[in-house]
DNA sequence: ATGGCTTCATAGTGAAGA
């Protein structure tokens, strides 16, 4: 079974690149973020003549998460449960016997701003959260852009970011209290080539230069066998793409 | 380079992203 994760940064903007995605990989389920697209406005006609049922949370002009499918989505759940969040970040189904979590985890902006607060305090819902979910579903992925580089050979240049939102400790904490719950790091459980990101800001020619950030993650947990994780970075290479690029995983359904 | 893009809401610029 192939998961996968990209935060679009606009579906509608985006979706000519999503359907050649798809098209090309053919993942059995991908998670989406930053859709930033009302309910009413997604598109599911046109994926679901892709080939692509859909699950989704979304809002006007920020956040926004979703699950595409071959096979239809059970036992979904949006948002954090007893997590009190205007803001549209988290969606859960069932696909294949597995359970596909998919998040967009706050940004944090700045270590000194509310919002970085907000995020910490986000961080120990969805871990609270995710106990219970992996003692009800042992065989789960969490899937998302994490706002999180675990590690410095995760940033282009650690002493730039250092203390920075984005690689602080009390992140990269949170992030190790996720892998405590028993949640491996896919991308880690296999030789990679050094120096691979998830992320490019737009500006500065980041991505010409490979100024990047590993944000990106997929989380497997335990009895969910992984085969492979790799980082495919030929949608950043396209006309007006999106600042992330997909993450994608096979694990055994 | 404390923002050099990009998106969205808006009808000027400003917020937010990471």
């Amino acid at each position: 079974m192939k998961i996968a994760t990209w935060n679009v940064n606009s579906l509608k903007v985006r979706l000519p690149h999503v359907l050649d995605w798809l098209a090309v990989n053919q993942p059995d389920a991908l998670c989406l973020q930053e859709t930033k697209t009302e309910d009413a406005n997604f598109p599911a006609e046109e994926l679901l003549q892709a080939g692509y049922q859909a699950v989704f949370s979304g809002q006007k002009t920020y956040n926004g998460v979703a699950i595409l499918s071959k096979v239809e989505a059970q036992d979904v759940v949006m948002g954090i449960p007893g997590y009190n969040d205007e803001q549209k970040r988290v969606i859960a189904a069932t696909i294949d016997g597995v359970r596909v979590v998919c998040v967009y985890i706050p940004n944090g902006q700045s270590v000194d701003s509310d919002k970085y607060q907000y995020k910490l305090s986000w961080l120990a819902a969805l871990q609270a959260w995710l106990r219970e979910e992996l003692a009800r579903y042992p065989k789960l992925a969490l899937l998302g852009d994490y706002n999180i580089a675990p590690e410095d050979r995760d940033v282009y240049d650690p002493q730039a970011w250092q203390g920075n939102v984005l690689v602080s400790e009390p992140e990269r904490a949170a992030f190790q209290g996720l892998q405590q719950l028993g949640l491996r790091d896919s991308f880690r459980l296999f030789e990679q080539p050094e120096k691979t990101y998830s992320w490019w800001d737009y500006r500065m020619m980041a991505f010409r230069r490979n100024m990047g950030l590993r944000i990106d993650h997929i989380l497997i947990s335990q009895t969910l066998e992984c085969t492979s994780c790799t980082i495919d970075k030929a949608p950043r290479k396209l006309e007006r793409p999106s600042d992330h690029t997909p993450v994608v995983a096979e694990v055994a359904a």
